[in-house]
DNA sequence: CCTATAGCCTGACGGC
DNA sequence: TGCCGTCAGGCTATAG
């Protein structure tokens, strides 16, 4: 699930629940992969992660693209940072009957419930980060897709001139942080563009229509809590699986790699680039 | 600068 | 039923 509004989903998830308790213990099961390259059972990273945060609590939580940071009590400025690859959540539960399938690391609080992350593939990320900022500078994640700095102007300033496919533009984290493989084709279509147009081959308005789709897309879809299910019926993503129907003219949708990922989109409603 | 590929990990699904 | 290949809403490293 996880892009954008997934994420913050369950930051908002985390934020309504999980703030503010001590957390006794955190235990990690089959986490290796997912907290770094350090091998071994006693390894570095869950020696730091529990000394981060046992004793202390959950103060406020954060998310830029697909990272979530949750800052913690007492000096500094350090946060947990959860990244949720392919297949990773959040449950918070208190009895061990609902204990989820998959949890990788368990936060226990002291007030008996428990945080759970889960993750089926284990392709996320669990790291104690010292400084956010940092942090962000040295992944070089270019701007959240839905931060106030980004306005029209800067969004146009990511893409022009460059001459890469405007779906792999929104692929790459380092451009625009956020926005994964379905959201990105959501946006397309809505917008009426190919997800192979080079970037630098966009019309002003289209540019704009992107923009403007972008925030509507993203906005209706954390209103819906990232569940495809609620999504207006007029959306990409209901219908975006083989045999799907354009919801606009009623076409067959068409699928087609670009950098790699399989992309959906209307044959008619998102017209092909003239190059 | 741009594109394509492989690999990390696990499960679901379709075909034989 | 069992086995096999392919694919999956992510990201990195590498090669051309």
């Amino acid at each position: 699930m996880p892009e954008l509004p997934d994420v913050e989903t369950m930051r908002r998830y985390l934020e309504a629940t999980s703030l503010q308790q001590e957390i006794e213990a955190v235990t990690f099961h089959s986490a290796g992969y997912l907290l770094g390259d350090d091998p071994g059972p006693h390894r570095e990273a869950v020696r730091r992660l529990k000394g981060g945060l046992e004793g202390r609590s959950f103060e406020d939580t954060g998310r830029h693209g697909k990272w979530m940071f949750v800052w913690l009590s007492g000096d500094g400025h350090q946060a947990l940072g959860l990244h949720f690859g392919m297949t990773g959540g959040l449950k918070y539960f208190r009895d061990t009957a609902d204990e989820p399938a998959y949890g990788r690391v368990r936060f226990d609080f002291t007030n008996g419930y428990h945080l759970a992350y889960i993750s089926m593939r284990k392709l996320g990320a669990v790291r104690l980060i010292e400084d956010v900022e940092r942090f962000i500078n040295r992944k070089e994640l270019g701007p959240d897709a839905l931060s106030k700095a980004l306005d029209f102007e800067a969004f146009r300033h990511l893409l022009e001139d460059r001459r890469t496919m405007i779906k792999a533009l929104f692929l790459d984290q380092q451009v625009l942080a956020g926005l994964g493989n379905v959201y990105a084709d959501e946006i397309l279509y809505q917008a009426g563009i190919h997800p192979r147009t080079k970037a630098d081959e966009l019309e002003g308005h289209d540019l704009g229509a992107l923009y403007e789709k972008m925030h509507d897309v993203l906005e209706t879809a954390i209103d819906r809590q990232a569940q495809p299910g609620d999504f207006p019926e007029s959306y990409l993503t209901v219908h975006r699986h083989e045999d799907g129907v354009c919801p606009r003219c009623g076409a067959e949708l068409e699928r087609v790699k670009v950098s790699s990922r399989t992309s959906y989109y209307c044959p008619t409603c998102q017209e092909r680039p003239t190059g």
